[in-house]
DNA sequence: AACGAAGTGTTGATTTTTCAGCATCTCTGG
DNA sequence: CCAGAGATGCTGAAAAATCAACACTTCGTT
């Protein structure tokens, strides 16, 4: 069905940013790459994403908006499945446990409660 | 400290191979990847890898067994956290959700107690 | 020991990616 | 209105990645 071209290492970085910030100009994005290169190369790094169906712009004024084609739900799925996938073998439980190392300064009261909704709601449709 | 180069298209799929698997030949890999290219092909990249210091390599009989140069729990945290901040905005709470959507068989029973107790201690620490 | 299968080292051509320059267009303020 | 700051579209050169070919080595088998 959908088959987008796969990414190069500058088209990542560029998605990456997209989807961490939502959405983005030129500017904003050349502003958060790692050694950036200049605007223009930017763009142009742009203009190839839209081509390949990745990204879709806006006009805003006199300037251009990104984003991401694919519905954040549906990009942080992916996502989450292909770690889940390739570094803890599938098992949710590590990467739950994972995600809680990387918190240091561990989980709020009110987070606390929430997710432990979540695995009493998740636990129930277990079975 | 640790400036590894970063990967191109190919390489990272490669790497995502070997941790999946742990550790991989030549031919294991080119068997797991996406169109794959010639067997020569697949050592070039390899070869590539080891150079930047991604993989190391291992002689097993008259072959090479290569493996992630990074500590599998640091490649895990590493990408997980990347995950986060990326397609989660640092939230935990979104992470942990999305990780139970994908589980749409819901959890075994110890699975829950195992993950009941995770954020116990997770909620402890964080008083 | 010698043969074949499987693996390796190396090299260079092809393709893709990356990048910057320049002409053009668009908004805004005086 | 019109000047200039900020964007854009387009193009082609430079750099990197991708790939395959070929000669050589290693291992197991007979």
């Amino acid at each position: 069905m959908n088959a987008l071209p796969k990414l190069s290492r500058r088209e990542r970085e560029v998605m990456d940013i997209v989807h961490e910030r939502g959405n983005a100009t030129a500017a904003q994005i050349q502003g958060n790459m790692d050694d950036p290169p200049t605007y223009s190369a930017v763009r142009s790094t742009l203009r190839i994403l839209v081509e390949k169906g990745h990204l879709v712009r806006e006009r805003d004024g006199a300037r251009y908006v990104y984003s991401p084609a694919m519905p954040a739900r549906r990009a942080r799925r992916s996502a989450m499945r292909h770690v889940l996938r390739t570094f803890f073998g599938g098992s949710v439980e590590g990467a739950v446990a994972t995600l809680f190392e990387l918190r240091r300064d561990g989980l709020t009261p009110e987070e606390h409660a929430r997710i432990t909704e979540m695995i009493e709601r998740a636990a129930k449709e277990g079975r």
